[in-house]
DNA sequence: TTAGGGTTACAG
DNA sequence: CTGTAACCCTAA
């Protein structure tokens, strides 16, 4: 029967606010001529992605400018008078008291989360231990890693700060240090003083060609870690560039280290159904880019 | 082309 | 009936 309303997607929305994070709210008819959304945005029109970024905007928390008045009638809900940029983040789910969610006029401010704001180089660099043992044990060499082989891995499957080759260095001598990697000959392994059988046992690993992360590990590993761990594991380089392009074009000294890339995507998603949307969306769209480079 | 107001369809 | 999401219309 006649088509009730084409209900957006999570990979149309996906989209949507990769473009307006690439090219800025309002660029409506810019997003639809990127090639890297014009595919999933074919069936919507500048004027639907206006539209669906205002319910967006709202549903997020952010007053758009229509539901102001509304949500102050209807719950005398303090007047706050934000500019509301970025509807992307936020997470005001299921609570009826928005606690105020702060969104800052500043484009910028949405990548500054309440979460780890006291000790984010700490955050940043255990989770860098993770990804050392990580490269090591998967690529199983018998001899250990060496440095480069470490760096290469990583910057292969995520995407590294700029930094990355210094604090790879800091880090690896700490972890030697500590006892949890033995160097040997400019190699490096996982030392044997691990309590469980961390042996790479792990012989049935995901045919899916996941990204394994045993949590296996150290007594560093704690539980937030390892949750914040496996929202990055599903990043590709190409899905945080994507959504760190712009951040990083207009933040770039305030983002040190790609801790905040990772937020902002982390962000974008409001859960793992988007994020696997937006996989899949990026995945199509370098695809296509791929096949007809050049395209205009 | 975009921003905003208005309308229709659907869910609770 | 009420609130929300998608859609429509129009001024700027």
């Amino acid at each position: 029967m006649g088509a009730p309303k084409q209900r957006w997607t999570p990979e149309e929305e996906a989209a949507l606010k990769a473009g307006v994070a690439k090219h800025g709210p309002g660029k409506w008819r810019t997003i639809l001529r990127d090639p890297d959304f014009s595919l999933l945005l074919r069936l919507r029109s500048n004027v639907d992605l206006k539209d669906k970024w205002r319910n967006l905007s709202v549903t997020a928390g952010g007053y758009g400018s229509r539901e102001k008045a509304r949500m102050a009638l209807k719950k005398g809900r303090r007047v706050v008078p934000k500019l509301t940029a970025e509807p992307m983040d936020v997470d005001v789910n299921g609570l009826d008291n928005v606690h105020d969610t702060v969104i800052d006029a500043e484009p910028l401010a949405m990548v500054v989360e309440p979460l780890a704001l006291e000790e984010s180089p700490e955050k940043s660099v255990a989770r860098l231990d993770d990804l050392i043992l990580e490269a090591i044990r998967k690529r199983k060499e018998p001899s250990g890693s060496n440095k480069v082989a470490i760096a290469a891995y990583i910057e292969d499957q995520y995407w590294p700060p700029a930094d990355f080759q210094r604090l790879l260095s800091t880090k690896l001598k700490a972890l030697v240090n500590s006892g949890k990697l033995m160097k040997v000959n400019q190699k490096y392994r996982i030392a044997p003083s691990s309590p469980s059988s961390l042996d790479g046992i792990s012989a049935k690993v995901h045919s899916a060609g996941e990204i394994n992360g045993e949590n296996n590990s150290e007594q560093l590993t704690k539980p937030q870690v390892d949750a914040e761990l496996e929202k990055m594991k599903v990043m590709t380089k190409e899905e945080a560039a994507a959504f760190a392009a712009k951040a990083v074009a207009e933040a770039e000294l305030a983002i040190a280290e790609a801790e905040e890339a990772a937020r902002v995507a982390e962000a974008a998603e409001n859960d793992a159904e988007a994020a696997k949307a937006f996989l899949e969306a990026v995945t199509l769209s370098v695809r296509d880019r791929n096949a007809a480079s050049t395209v205009e």
